[in-house]
RNA sequence: GGGCGCUUAGCUCAGUUGGUUAGAGCAGCUGAUUUACACUCAGCAGGUCGGGGGUUCGAGUCCCUCAGCGCCCA
């Protein structure tokens, strides 16, 4: 640190602006450039969250992307190499949704691509159908447009990302990295494909995880149905929500220790209208409590019935296709062994090819006419699966996918999450309780486009057959692969979906299963660089995404590096609107950033955000800000006026604090220092904030004060004490402000300094020299001035106005220390005089001096 | 149904391992007036810390219980 002679400060300090001036500065000279070279110890790494950039920018951005910062910028100062780099996460389905309404467009991947195609300006009523090239290319298009503008908040904001360390999610190097995961996870055995019951959005067409599921309430009704029993001896009426599904029947169970449905078990019925005889089973999943305590199992309405269908070893009956219309069947097959096949594949033939709605309309319909259905239909609210982004209740369809095995590590995943550091603590149930509650291997694979693909081909039989079981795989230094336009070794271009050839796997990766590789992806895995930034040390991000990215995080580490993948994970709480109601797009209470960030500076929208609390949610509170702002301004003038003291002396030193006034003050900031250090060392930036402010106010409203007078006399060992504590509280007030306030303390610190705020080092109570302690005095003259103070303030004078006598009361103790410090005291209060009485208790007499004449 | 969090001044929130008279900001009220700062300063007022019970010399803080709000999981 070279404390050079003040500068020119301006006349008028003013925050505005402040954000221009510095951001292309900072750039300039490299302030947050990531030392390459930093060896892992010396290394603070950060996992930073891609956003979402088809998404929109909302004021939670700036929220948990402050806390980070204030993290990194502690630690820079504090001596590590911080390695800050910034993602953007732009493959997967919100792209494709956005570019399809952005466009007017939609995907058709068995057209030809168009070189000469030009989207239209503004979106056509139909959509047009263009080829999978010419739409990934209008992904790639809109995605880098609304990446400049995410970057240009985060700029204003003053996050103090290495920009050179930019990654996207869609770009080569994610997809080489994503591919080689995939294909270190298939040799460890720890991926498969199946062919397998799978969540199914009809809209989408595409396969979905459980962790992209969303129950919603919807009105449905109970159906109550009534089975005839095989041997003609009666019937077990069931209770469903889902008629439609009747043909997809394959059971009936209840709960083993249901008394009702004791004498049934091991029996057959007879599917209604399909006739088709399907056992009664006893499973503990069955709810005695629901409906009539016994239920139909379908292929597939839910995912219990998935489960009852692998543990009781059912058959398959699924009649709902990727369109979610009913697919053909024969009812006179083995697999639909209908004993009465003419009449259930005349019913069946009138259902085939239509919805899921329709055909609920047309079964219940004939229940009723055949007798089958019993009573009326109960009404009921109900939750339902959705796909979180999806308008219509997830199927269950039965296609071949990728699964990431997890079900089987749930133990190892439960000890990684007690294993990692959590900020705040309780957050860790969030990751716990999913875990517990996982029920299917995490699907990784999309029926969609805009994605990183499978690196996979498979050969095709003689037959034209595709084999499966022996996927064909690219060289790790190949990657990455697109294996729709890449040929497998040892084929030709020309052997593609021919018999004796080889076809490509048609998905693209889940999301997830890429955004869950961003330390590998930002830390270029493979490289010397990997190894000096992993683990990294800090994963923020909200709560909300526990269960996907921090969760698929953690898997992923897990498989490919029997580690955690971070060893802190800042969790950061919503920002609810104003009536701490939380935002939604439908309600239309959210709030974008840019206006706020204008009209209050990025300093004020980051004070804001740094007292909102690890895992708190945090209302808008434009108070707030402007309090933030107040407090910059403070900043700008308490500094100009520090440093104007300053000039014309001959520079200070610790050695040269004398005065015990003066050494409370440094042993009030050495405890502040202690304290800041100590909750930002634990990611409590909050409270290190709070300390910091509460104290500068203080000071400035105190201590500056009290040693106006004393502070501008000429060079006595008094005024050099005053001096020299002025100087090295502002010092270290201007560092300790520097992680929440990037842009006023650069401002003011650069008045006095040739290098960079964010480059210096974090105070410590080593530079107040040998351990200061409180004397006491500082503390009792400010309670001495505060009652005189007070008596003008009742007297409604200036506190300008003089004091003819100040008669304090006190034990000798408290006189003694006010005696030391009254040469202050008499400055700051106007005193003319002061008599000390000692007594048992404090009092204090002030008698004001009549107003002096004009 | 299981779990987590919250409930402190009109509003938004602090309150470390229990320890003087429970704090801050905003809003309110009364004033000051301009050589750092009106985006200022001083002062005043405002709370039975959600209810009830318990442990303790001592509870906003620990335990039990009830209620309300929010969230996670099933």
């Amino acid at each position: 640190m070279t404390d050079t002679a003040p500068r020119a400060i301006p006349d008028k300090p003013t925050v505005d602006g402040l954000e221009a001036a510095w951001i292309d500065r900072w750039d300039a000279e490299g302030v947050y450039t990531f030392d390459r070279t930093a060896t892992r110890d010396h290394v603070f790494s950060i996992d930073t969250p891609p956003p979402t950039v088809s998404g929109s920018l909302h004021i939670g951005h700036v929220f948990s992307y402050t806390h980070a910062d204030v993290i990194a910028r502690y630690q820079r100062m504090a001596g590590k190499h911080v390695f800050y780099p910034m993602g953007w996460d732009d493959n997967g389905l919100p792209t494709e949704r956005r570019v399809e309404n952005y466009f007017g467009v939609r995907c058709d991947p068995s057209l030809p691509y168009d070189p000469d195609f030009v989207a239209p300006e503004k979106p056509a009523e139909q959509k047009i159908s263009i080829s999978r090239k010419n739409f990934v290319e209008l992904c790639h298009q809109l995605t880098a447009a609304d990446e400049e503008v995410f970057k240009d908040l985060w700029r204003h904001l003053g996050v103090s990302i290495d920009w050179s360390l930019e990654y996207s999610t869609i770009s080569a190097h994610a997809q080489a990295i994503s591919q080689r995961a995939f294909l270190d996870l298939l040799e460890r055995g720890q991926v498969y494909s199946q062919v397998a019951p799978t969540l199914w959005d009809v809209d989408f067409r595409t396969a979905v995880s459980q962790a992209e599921l969303e129950d919603r309430e919807r009105p449905g009704n109970y159906h109550r149905v009534s089975f005839p029993l095989a041997d003609g001896n009666g019937a077990i009426d069931i209770e469903t929500t889902r008629p439609e599904l009747l043909p997809s029947c394959v059971a009936l169970v209840a709960h083993p220790d249901d008394p009702r449905y004791q004498p049934y078990f091991g029996r057959q019925v007879v599917t209604p209208l399909f006739h088709v005889p399907v056992p009664v089973l006893a499973h503990e999943l069955a709810d005695p409590e629901k409906g009539s305590g016994i239920a139909m199992i379908c292929t597939f309405g839910d995912t219990t019935d998935v489960t009852w269908w692998r543990e009781l070893h059912l058959p398959t009956r699924a009649l709902i296709g990727r369109d979610g219309r009913y697919l053909p069947a024969d009812f006179s097959s083995d697999q639909f062994p209908s004993t009465n096949p003419q009449s259930a594949q005349d019913f069946y033939a009138t259902l085939e090819g239509k919805t899921v709605n329709q055909v609920r309309a047309a079964i219940v319909d004939s229940l009723r006419d055949a007798g089958f259905l019993i009573g009326e239909l109960r009404p009921i609210t109900h939750p339902v699966k959705f796909y979180e982004k999806g308008e219509r209740p997830l199927e269950i369809v039965t296609s071949r996918q990728w699964f990431v095995r997890t079900l089987e590590h749930r133990d190892e995943l439960l000890a990684r999450g007690e294993q990692l550091h959590w900020h705040p603590d309780f957050m860790k149930h969030r990751f716990s309780s999913w875990v517990e509650g996982l029920n299917v291997d995490w699907n990784i694979s999309r029926q969609r486009f805009f994605g990183v693909p499978f690196p996979a081909w498979y050969p095709m039989d003689e037959h034209g057959d595709i084999v499966f079981d022996t996927p064909l795989l690219p060289r790790l230094d190949e990657l990455p692969i697109d294996p729709s336009s890449d040929t497998p070794e040892g084929y030709h271009a020309d052997q593609r979906n021919q018999p004796g050839g080889f076809v490509g796997d048609p998905d693209v990766m889940d999301t997830w299963a890429t955004s869950s590789l961003t330390p590998q992806i930002a830390g270029h895995w493979g490289t010397d660089l990997f190894e000096r930034v992993f683990p990294m040390d800090l994963r923020p991000q909200a709560h909300e995404i526990i269960r996907t990215w921090l969760f698929s995080t953690v898997v992923r580490s897990h498989f490919a590096h029997d580690s955690l993948p971070f060893t802190n994970a800042l969790i950061s709480g919503w920002v609810l609107d104003p009536d701490r109601k939380k935002m939604s797009k439908s309600v239309g209470n959210v709030v974008t950033p840019m206006p706020l960030l204008q009209s209050h500076g990025a300093d004020a929208l980051r004070y804001w955000a740094a007292s909102g609390r690890p895992g708190t949610d945090t209302a808008i509170d434009e108070a707030q800000m402007k309090n933030g702002r107040r407090l910059a301004i403070k900043m700008l003038n308490a500094s100009k006026f520090a440093l104007g003291r300053l000039a014309d002396h001959s520079p200070t030193s610790v050695a040269d604090v004398t005065v015990a006034l003066d050494r409370d003050l440094l042993a009030q900031l050495a405890g502040v220092i202690n304290e800041a250090s100590a909750a930002f060392a634990r990611f409590d930036y909050a409270r290190a904030l709070e300390r910091t402010e509460s104290f500068f106010w203080s000071f400035c409203d105190n201590y500056v004060e009290l040693v106006k007078t004393r502070a501008y006399r000429d060079e006595d060992a008094a005024s050099r004490s005053a001096r020299a504590t002025l100087s090295l509280t502002l010092s270290a007030l201007q560092r300790l402000l520097a992680p929440v306030l990037p842009f006023v303390t650069e401002e003011v610190w650069r008045w006095w300094h040739d290098e960079s705020v964010h480059r210096a080092a974090w105070p410590t109570i080593a530079e107040l020299g040998d351990a200061p302690a409180a004397t006491g005095v500082y503390e009792a003259v400010n309670e001495v001035i505060e009652a005189v103070r007070r008596e003008k303030s009742t007297a409604k004078v200036s506190q300008r106005r003089a004091v003819s006598d100040l008669t304090i009361a006190a034990p000798a103790e408290f006189l003694e220390r006010v005696r030391n410090g009254a040469a202050d005291l008499i400055d700051a209060g106007a005193i003319e005089a002061i008599n000390y009485h000692e007594a048992e208790s404090l009092s204090v007499t002030v008698t004001l001096a009549p107003e002096a004449e004009a």
